[in-house]
DNA sequence: AAGCCGGGGTA
DNA sequence: TACCCAGGCTT
């Protein structure tokens, strides 16, 4: 392998500058308590995308719910769903329960410790598999992340694009490199909270830095610019009209989602899509997607959701129907009370303050 | 390799 | 606005 970045680091050195910050700054997080694999692993898929901060709560609240696995693997999908509420990519919650069923079935409820079993679990991808191998089990595996490719690229001058799937194995060499064989659980974190506290990804705070004499990117004064990331295109813009329609018993019609795709699982108000439906042919749209006969009011909101590669602009209105039942089967009357049991995306969420209203 | 998949926080 | 975040799955 190229070597050459390796050489003029003292990596036994830099481990133990590392961890020796590491041990007097590690941040108090809930998923710290201990080592359990099933906190650790369920910290790990929370904390994909998503910040600290916002996952606490979500963690709490689910380790109260769900102990352990078996808890969770007997839980009803819905419910794991309402307690994902919010926290996005739903599509982790339920690869989550997939592969704590499989532990439960194929491994007697013991989360493996076997790379190759591991990483084959649905939802574990390589980052997860290392960070469970390394931090439940103590295992010198690297676990490569945003984080970790930040700080690398600086403290080795990475020039590479790391959007570029090549790129990540590139980094997986040079961490497993550098990870301390007789501490790789600390050292991988250590290396989390160093990207997350002090080599964040605008005006990193080097001067705080425990390994900044190992840094070949803060010699060079370069440490704004690394690392090197391809643009992300920029979202398409849909527009809908969602309808909040009440019958005569004051009960609303919501719609679950399909099992795949965006927000799959969820539940919302019915949609049209205006893009594509021209006002006048709303009632018949309508009629003919949803079999509802409604009459559909003026405005009451708008809606702006930004997602990670569509932006919803979401007009919504007040219809009421006098039908009592739906025909199709996605579909449900139920009443304000009911209607909180559901898990619901975030911009639906926003319209349920302006049910009651008159 | 590129696209799909949420939501919130920051400059 | 634009960018970022303890990524993985599908095509």
């Amino acid at each position: 392998m190229n070597d050459k970045r390796l050489e003029h680091i003292n990596i036994s050195a830099f481990q133990q500058d590392l961890l020796r910050w590491y041990e007097e700054n590690k941040r108090n997080l809930p998923w710290r308590e201990n080592n359990n694999a099933y906190r650790v692993w369920v910290s790990e898929i929370m904390l994909q995308q998503t910040k600290v901060d916002t996952v606490i709560p979500y963690f709490n609240r689910f380790m109260e719910k769900y102990p352990t696995v078996y808890e969770l693997a007997e839980a009803e999908q819905q419910d794991v769903l309402k307690q994902w509420e919010g926290l996005g990519y739903y599509s982790r919650a339920r690869n989550l329960q997939t592969a704590v069923r499989e532990v439960v079935e194929t491994y007697d409820g013991k989360i493996p410790d076997d790379p190759k079993q591991l990483g084959s679990l649905k939802g574990i991808g390589p980052y997860t598999k290392g960070a469970i191998l390394s931090i439940a089990y103590n295992q010198p595996i690297p676990a490569v992340d945003g984080n970790v490719m930040r700080v690398f690229s600086r403290v080795l001058h990475i020039e590479e694009d790391i959007t570029q799937s090549s790129t990540k194995k590139l980094f997986e060499y040079y961490v497993g490199e550098m990870i301390s064989k007789e501490d790789p659980s600390s050292f991988n974190q250590a290396i989390m909270d160093l990207g997350a506290t002090i080599c964040t990804p605008k005006q990193p705070l080097c001067m705080f830095c425990p390994v900044m004499e190992y840094c070949q990117a803060y010699v060079e004064g370069i440490q704004e610019s690394l690392p090197v990331k391809k643009k992300a295109k920029k979202q398409q813009k849909k527009k809908y009209i969602a309808l909040l329609i009440q019958n005569k018993e004051g009960k609303y019609v919501i719609e679950k989602r399909p099992d795949s795709g965006l927000l799959a699982g969820l539940w919302q108000f019915p949609m049209i899509p205006a893009d594509e439906i021209v006002e006048s042919d709303w009632h018949r749209w309508l009629l003919e997607n949803y079999k509802i006969d409604a009459e559909i009011k003026g405005s009451c909101t708008a809606i702006k959701h930004v997602f990670s590669h569509i932006i919803w602009n979401v007009d919504v209105r007040k219809a009421t129907t006098n039908q009592e039942t739906v025909s199709d089967s996605r579909l449900k009357f139920v009443s304000i009370e009911e209607l909180k049991e559901y898990p619901f995306p975030v911009p639906h969420q926003k319209m349920i303050p302006f049910l009651e209203e008159k």
